[in-house]
DNA sequence: TGTTGTTGTAACAAAGAACGTTACAACTAT
DNA sequence: ATAGTTGTAACGTTCTTTGTTACAACAACA
C-alpha cells in the first residue's frame, strides 16, 4: 500500500508557485515540464487544490497564485487537499457478533487506529510550505 | 488511499489465538468464522504472520498459536507482517533536473515523510496485543 | 471580432492491487 | 487408510492509479 504520487506532485506545484509566481506565470504546462508528468494531472491536482482554498487559478488568461501566506499552508492542507476523506484503515467489514473477539473487536480497535492517523496528521500539520520553500533555497 | 484490511483482519487472527489458544484448537476455519472472511484469506495472513514469526501453526493437525508472550508482540510488528515493506508515499519518478524545484524536491521531501511515517510507526510500537486483550476482556 | 493561449473536464485505456473463491496436493494424528 | 488440516495455485471481479486524447469554455489582445 502506498499514498499515490498526487500528494508529492501537489507539494511539488505549491513550492514551484510559491517559489515563481513573482517571476512569470505558472501554468500547467510550466509545471508539467518541471514535475515531468502529464499537464491534465497537473490541471486536475491543481483543480483541488483550487477547490481546498491554498492556491487561485486565473481562468483563461492562466497562471496559479498562492492564495494564503507559505507560513500559513501545511503539509497536512495539502494532504487533505488531495487524498479521500476516509479512514486510514480498512476495516474487515461484518465481523462475527457471536464472538467475543469479533463483537468487541471494532471497539477495542477504533480509538487505537484513530490515534495512529492522528499521530501521522500531526507530524504533517508541523511542516508549512515556507519551510519547504526554505529549504530549496539552502539546497539551490 | 486506504491500508488492505488484512492487517485488521491480522490484529482480530492474533487477538483470537491470544484469547482461544488455551481453550480450542484454532484453525482457519475457526478463524474465518469469528471474522467472517474466506478460510484462504485467514490461510495467507496467518503465513505470513507466521513468516513474521510471531505465531506457529501445526500443519497437518491443525491449529495457530502465539510463538511470543502477547506483552513482546506490537501492532506494528503485525502491520509490517502483512503491509509490503516499501516507502509509504509514491514519489513521482522524474522531477525535472533543469528546474530549481525539480532538482531538489526530494531531497527537500524525502525527511519529511520519513518523519511522518516514523511517527505512525511509533504509534503503533507503543500498542501490544497484551493491551488489546486486556481491553478486550474489561468490555466482553 | 477573431485569434491565441489557457483552464476544466469528459472519456478512455492500461496496469496493478484487493478480495473472494474453487480446487487440490501435502501433511499428521488416529 | 481416513479425516481434518494447511499451503498454494489459479481465476475472476472490482477499484484505484496513472497517462492520454479531445474539446468546450474562457479571457486578453491585436
Amino acid at each position: 500500500m502506498q499514498f499515490s504520487s498526487r500528494f508529492t506532485i501537489a507539494t511539488h506545484i505549491m513550492l514551484c508557485i510559491a517559489m515563481f509566481e513573482n517571476e512569470c506565470k505558472i501554468t500547467s504546462n510550466f509545471l508539467s515540464n518541471s514535475i515531468n508528468v502529464n499537464p491534465v494531472v497537473v490541471r486536475n491536482i491543481l483543480g483541488t487544490l483550487s477547490r481546498a482554498g491554498v492556491v487561485e487559478i486565473k481562468q483563461g488568461i492562466g497562471g496559479a497564485f498562492l492564495k494564503k501566506p507559505a507560513e500559513e499552508i501545511t503539509l497536512l492542507e495539502i494532504f487533505k487537499a488531495v487524498e479521500k476523506e476516509e479512514p486510514l484503515f480498512h476495516f474487515h467489514e461484518n465481523p462475527n457478533p457471536d464472538c467475543p473477539v469479533g463483537r468487541t473487536i471494532h471497539s477495542v480497535l477504533d480509538g487505537r487506529i484513530e490515534a495512529v492517523q492522528s499521530a501521522m496528521e500531526n507530524e504533517m500539520k508541523n511542516v508549512t510550505l515556507f519551510q519547504l520553500l526554505e529549504d530549496t533555497k539552502k539546497k539551490m
